[in-house]
DNA sequence: TCCGAGCAACGAACATTGTTCTATCGACGA
DNA sequence: TCGTCGATAGAACAATGTTCGTTGCTCGGA
């Protein structure tokens, strides 16, 4: 009650001076030479494969220290020696995925594309563990890897011609809005999927939302269809356009 | 392994009619008469109260089954009588704090000023109730509370003359905002307290991405200060602020 | 009035989780 | 060669969500 532990050990400012000074070189401690292929050690790098591995099978849920260990022959306490936490696991994963997006060279003509695809890209990564974006949404500005899509987002909107703030605030809004809806897709998909057999596709809830009491709920029964709408990544995209054309205004009104 | 199960038993469309139906009348069960005082039987609104009491006092991860009915002044297993799961009764809290919220008559004169208001409740609530927010993005079309405000919000953006499906779609958009806004400021929130006596304020955190290389980060390093500027909820208006004017342009641009 | 059925309440327990303690093993530097 | 230090584990602990029987109460009908 009163001894609430810190959920999350802060790091202190050098620690984050030896971070980032550190982030070339150091190949990976543990591997040291890989001399034998005897037992293959335990890298940070090998237990995020085997994180992301648990996670595409079984949703974020299903992620935990024994899954992680146990799927690298040993048991949970051997984690602890290059991972200080659970959410650090979670950080970790989310700079992972971070690192794979491809971030391209800010072009004024086509900043509109291209933001959408980064966004689009970090979508797609989200959707491909479900549940991941969970912990996208507790890192603030651990990460280097996240802060380096947040760096390219930024500057494609600057490249647009937008004054520095509202760039700022559009992207970290753009980024904040994605992992809202791969989370809230995440969760919709899991749903449906758990009552093996009797799955709830948006024709089923369409068919919910009209069975509503007409007098209190007159729009939500009207526009049921327009509610539930939205395959593929329609309501993705059209979201981030009301976004980027808020921030600039397109050129043909 | 195999015998994952399932994380939230889907209602059937009969349950679901049946809950519809009955969302008058029946006066809370349990409550019976209040015959004597000599116990105060349990129910679902005191367990809702319970519950939100602890998570004001410590955050959406102190709110345990436990938690709730030590204060209750019972065990654990008293509250699956009431309550099918912990999942359910995050869906119930947020149905609260739904509930409270006002929905105004839609004003086609003034639906940017409603709509931001309708918003801004939300948003209040929620961080009231730190981590909160975490439920409110599991829940998909669960509880009647919840489908109240999107009605609102719905018939407010109709109000503007927007096209239904981009209404609805902004509307979704918006909750979804809210909801992750509330979510990265309550973590923040924590984060800065858990080091307890070493905060991590805005100012810390603009120092750190000072401290960036330039090189591999300029826009980061040289905007630092707007990246983290947005006292009180300066990003927050203004985010919505640019989805509304995406949908429906300003009359004066 | 009495009885039985149904249901809320509860104590105890189970499985699972994150995390820590402590011992062992190995390699590398002095 | 020895000592030290870090990685690896085994075992364990505290806390969590949830379920299983049992108990007791209330209410409807004989």
């Amino acid at each position: 009650m009163a001894g609430r532990r810190a959920a999350r050990d802060a790091i202190s400012r050098d620690q984050w001076a030896a971070l980032i000074s550190a982030k070339d070189a150091a190949p990976e401690p543990g591997a040291r030479r890989a001399s034998g292929r005897e037992k293959a050690p335990i890298t940070v790098e090998r237990i995020i494969d085997a994180a992301l591995q648990a996670v595409e099978a079984g949703g974020f849920e299903d992620l935990t220290m024994r899954t992680v260990a146990t799927s690298l022959g040993t048991g949970p306490a051997s984690l602890y020696a290059h991972v200080r936490n659970r959410a650090e696991l979670g950080d970790l994963l989310i700079g992972r995925l971070c690192s794979q997006v491809a971030l391209p060279e800010p072009d004024p003509a086509r900043w509109r594309d291209q933001f959408m695809d980064v966004c689009a890209q970090l979508r797609d990564q989200f959707l491909r563990y479900p549940g991941i974006a969970q912990a996208a949404l507790a890192v603030v500005p651990a990460d280097l890897a996240t802060l380096r899509v947040g760096e390219g987002m930024l500057a494609i909107l600057l490249a647009s011609g937008a004054p520095a703030r509202q760039a700022a605030w559009t992207s970290d809004a753009a980024f904040l809005y994605t992992t809202g809806y791969c989370l809230e897709a995440s969760a919709a998909r899991r749903q449906s999927e758990d009552a093996d057999g009797r799955a709830i596709d948006p024709a089923e809830i369409e068919e919910r939302l009209r069975m509503l009491p007409p007098e209190q709920f007159p729009h939500t029964v009207a526009h049921a269809r327009e509610l539930t709408a939205g395959t593929g990544h329609d309501r993705f995209t059209f979201t981030l356009t009301l976004l980027l054309d808020g921030l600039v205004p397109p050129p043909r009104a």
